[in-house]
DNA sequence: AGAAATTACTGACTCAGGTCAAGACACTTT
DNA sequence: AAAGTGTCTTGACCTGAGTCAGTAATTTCT
């Protein structure tokens, strides 16, 4: 505990300030000069790091805050009815967890670590009379929850009009650039989620998913052992998942 | 159009104010006090009726502003690639159209009324500045758009988890329940939507919507005529709609 | 290190819902 | 009223992906 603790205490000291956050131009705060985010880092509470499986919050919790992913990736996951789950979301470093929890008063879904991850609180009553203040901030606000809009239609899309093959394609292609834009490899990553996770959230069994993710690699499209992926075609790979439908 | 336009100019005087609509307390001033809304109601662009078919705004054009339904319905479609067309949503009176638009700067679908349709259009520069000085309005604007997300988790998880038969049960308790809301009858209401329309909004085929649909009128749970359609038992369609997936 | 428990892969079989085709119905328009 | 056009319904057939079952490979625990 004890140096676990210190390691921590002090990486708390050193970056957890927005200002120095490598993901500044990506996060919620993006668009603020220096001194309003410096108020904007006021309101922020950092914490501990959650591990693998930890839960962040449960879902019908009251909602309080919204979080925004410092490292790591966590997943979205709802329960209707009884027993059946849908996951409904992967999150990935900067992007922001709970909007979906504003109307309500609770969140919708139970969100969930897939490895160790950071995450920095923004309790929302205060982000809200923030943005008051600070017509940038109120505009990424409006222009995150926007976006995450035009992301489920596009989801939405894919769970209604594509086969198993483009479903799988656009996941891997939107994952690659996804860690494009926050400086990854776009070639060479892991998957912090299972195949279950990714069939849940394709709208296919886990079988359909262990099937196509071996067609690929026999097409030379990718190299998969395991959850380490490596793409080796992106060309046809974003050509499988935009092809019309090809009769 | 002279009497047509006189009778249209006439009723702008008489009900165009939000403080006389019928719908204002499930539209976005709901949370104003009367001051306010009049505040609100300044900024807001009375269009007049769209005729069926007719265009709202276009997939990519500039987004500018939001709209509110006056009544009337219309539908948001979503082009990509080329000819295959997404329907992501059907607007009833109050709700409100375009937030997805703000981020990006163009409005990702186009939509279209399916029938006379009049709205409210909000320029949203106005609309976000008035945000400034009305938390309430602030509060509901980030509701509706929570809101909408939410609605949106629901409809992945009636794409990727429902049959059919659930989902066209999903599809009709759903607009029986907003009926309610807005003062109509559930039980009675007439489809402003083709059934093309409803496939594809539901991921099914037109076939398999009339196939069900001509099955629940034979289990009595419905009664259709066309676009009339009279509910005979919403306990068992909710039933249908949420039931297991029972094996 | 070895046992136990997940997690991932592969094959054989089945079925819900798509596709194709044809006819019925409901509208305008002339 | 006939003709034309789009929308809706019904039937026959087929296929993509789910289910079931068994095995292999990891990861976790002791």
């Amino acid at each position: 505990m004890s140096e676990n603790a210190v390691g921590w205490r002090r990486s708390l000291l050193q970056e957890t300030r927005c200002q120095n956050c490598s993901l500044s131009s990506l996060c919620l705060p993006l668009a603020l000069e220096l001194e309003d985010m410096s108020q904007f880092d006021a309101i922020i509470r950092r914490r501990s790091p959650l591990k693998r499986g930890a839960v962040l919050f449960r879902q019908d919790d009251t909602f309080t805050s919204v979080y925004a992913v410092r490292s790591g990736s966590l997943k979205q996951v709802t329960t209707e009815g009884s027993g059946d789950d849908q996951l409904t979301n992967f999150y990935l470093p900067s992007e922001l967890i709970g909007l979906d929890g504003i109307d309500g008063q609770t969140y919708p879904g139970s969100v969930i670590a897939l490895e160790t991850t950071t995450v920095c609180e923004i309790p929302f009553d205060r982000l809200d009379s923030l943005s008051e203040d600070l017509p940038e901030l109120r505009t990424q606000l409006f222009r995150s929850m926007s976006k995450e809009m035009r992301d489920d239609r596009r989801m939405m899309r894919l769970l209604s009009r594509k086969t198993a093959d483009q479903r799988l394609a656009t996941f891997l292609a939107g994952l690659s650039d996804r860690f494009r834009r926050r400086g990854y490899s776009p070639y060479s990553f892991r998957l912090s989620m299972s195949r279950a996770d990714i069939g849940n959230y394709l709208g296919l069994a886990v079988e359909t998913v262990s099937r196509i993710l071996s067609r690929f690699q026999q097409q030379a499209l990718v190299s998969v052992s395991g959850r380490e992926v490596h793409i080796l075609d992106l060309e046809t790979l974003l050509e499988v998942a935009e092809q019309e439908s090809c009769r």
